[in-house]
DNA sequence: TCCTCAAAACCTGTATGACAGGTTGATATT
DNA sequence: AATATCAACCTGTCATACAGGTTTTGAGGA
C-alpha cells in the first residue's frame, strides 16, 4: 500500500503525529461536541493512507490526554472535558523533581484565592451546601485522616466548581494527586487534636463566608488557610 | 504467550493502561532525570508479558503527552517538562464549547497578575532585559500585526519564566494556543494607530514595572493591560 | 403491523511476524 | 592509536489473524 499522497512538502514528523492532527482536525472541522463519535480506524487508515497501527496508536495518544474516549466494540468519542492529562502532567514534574510541592502550593493559593471568591459570588444554594457538607464531614470524621483528606480534597474541587469556570475546576482538580501525596504529611505536623481542629475550623470559615456571599472574607480565609498550609509543609521539610 | 501473572485483583481497565502505569512507576522508582533512557519495548515486553503492540502504545501515549521523547533507533528518554500535553487540553476544551476563550482569559489574568508581581520581585537582570526587549519589538514591528502577536506572546511567557515558579510558566505556555487563536480579534478592535499604540505602552509599563522592581505597580498595570484585552474581545462578540 | 430475538456485520483489543532504517558499540584494518 | 566497517540492537511501519464487544438487520412469530 502506501500510494505516498503526501505533499513533500514537511519533513514528516512521523505518520503518528499526522494522524493525530487529523483527528483533532477533524473534531473541529466537523464541529464535534462531546459523546459524538469519531470515524472508525477503518475508516481513518483509508482515508490516510497508513496502516491501522499507526491510527490505533494516534487514538490511543488522544485517548491518553483524554481527548477522546475509546471502548471495545464501539466507536471512540469526543470527550468531556477531564483532568487526566495535566494531572500526569504535574505528577511528572514532581517524581522527576523538575517542580516543588512548595510550587505547587504557590500556585494553588493563586488560583484558590480567585475561585473561593468567585464562589462566593456565583455559587448557587446546591454549590454551597456541597462546600458546606464537605467541611462538616472534615469535622466529623477527624480521627480519620485518609477520609478527613479526601473531604478536604473535595471541598476544594467543590469551590472551583462554583467558581463556574472550568478552566480553574480543570487546574485545581490536576493538583489534587499531589495533595494526596503531601496532605498527610501537614497534617502530622498538627500534632495536637486541638490544632487539627483548629485547621478544620479554617475550612468551615471559608465555607461560611461562601454561604453568606462575602468575597472579600473568603479570599482572607483562604489565604490564611493556605499560608498555614505552607508553613506546615516547609515545617516537616518539604522544599 | 500470555502466561497469566496477573493476579485476578482488579477489574482490568486494559493492558495498555496497566503498561502505561508500569512505566510511570518505573521512573518514580528508578527516580529517573530528564533525559534519562528507559527500558526499550522489547525488555518492556518481556517484564509485562504483553505484547509489543500494547508496549508500543503505551509508550506512544506518554510521548504524546510529553512525559517521555521517542526518536528512531535510540531508546525512549525522560522528557523535560512540556506545556504539549496541557496546550492540547485547553484547546480542545475550546473547540469542543465546553470552555470559552473569556474564561480563559479570567484565568490567564488571575496568573498573570502573580507572575508580574514574582517578576518584579525574582527578574534576574538578563530576564527583565528579554521581557524589555520583547515589548520594545512589539513597538517597532507594530504595522505588523502577526509579528507583534508573537512578541506578545513571548512577553508574557517571559514575564512567567522571570516568576521562577515552572508551573505558572506551563499554564501561562498552555494558554498561548488560545491567545493565537484569538488575539488578531482584539488587535482589530483597536481601529487606530493610536489605540493600538496605547496598548503596546502597557506592555512598555509592565516592563518598566518588573525593571524598577515594584510588584505592585506591575500587577496594576497588568490587571489594566486584561481589563482592556477583555473588553477588547466582548465589543467583538466573543463571549 | 409490530415486536422479539438471533445472526450478521462491524468495531476495537491484543498477538505475531516481518522488514526498513536509525544508532551504537565492537572489531578489524591501517 | 586512529579510523573504517560491520554486527547487534532499537524504533517505525505494515500486514494479518483472531477474540470478544456492539450495533444493525431481518426473519419469524404474535
Amino acid at each position: 500500500m502506501q500510494e505516498q499522497t503526501d505533499p513533500p512538502g514537511e519533513p514528516s514528523p512521523g505518520l503518528v503525529s499526522t494522524a493525530i492532527q487529523a483527528i483533532t482536525q477533524h473534531i473541529r472541522s466537523e464541529g464535534l461536541a462531546p459523546g459524538d463519535p469519531l470515524p472508525s480506524e477503518a475508516a481513518m487508515t483509508r482515508q490516510l493512507n497508513v496502516s491501522r497501527t499507526v491510527v490505533r496508536e494516534a487514538f490511543r495518544s488522544l485517548s491518553a490526554m483524554r481527548l477522546i474516549d475509546l471502548s471495545a466494540g464501539r466507536r471512540a468519542t469526543v470527550a468531556k472535558l477531564d483532568t487526566g492529562a495535566m494531572s500526569m502532567v504535574i505528577e511528572h514534574g514532581i517524581t522527576t523533581q523538575q517542580i516543588s510541592v512548595q510550587q505547587v502550593y504557590d500556585v494553588r493559593r493563586t488560583i484558590e484565592m480567585r475561585t473561593v471568591a468567585l464562589a462566593a459570588l456565583r455559587r448557587t444554594d446546591q454549590e454551597a451546601a456541597a462546600i458546606v457538607q464537605s467541611a462538616r464531614l472534615m469535622r466529623e470524621n477527624f480521627k480519620n485522616p485518609e477520609t478527613v483528606m479526601e473531604h478536604d480534597i473535595a471541598f476544594h474541587e467543590a469551590i472551583a466548581a462554583a467558581s463556574h469556570n472550568p478552566v480553574f475546576s480543570l487546574i485545581v482538580t490536576a493538583f489534587s494527586g499531589v495533595t494526596r501525596r503531601t496532605w498527610v504529611i501537614g497534617w502530622r505536623t498538627r500534632s495536637s487534636d486541638e490544632d487539627q481542629l483548629k485547621m478544620i475550623k479554617g475550612h468551615e470559615d471559608i465555607a461560611d463566608a461562601i454561604l453568606k456571599g462575602d468575597p472579600r472574607l473568603a479570599a482572607e480565609h483562604m489565604a490564611g488557610h493556605f499560608d498555614k498550609s505552607v508553613k506546615a509543609l516547609i515545617d516537616a521539610g518539604i522544599a
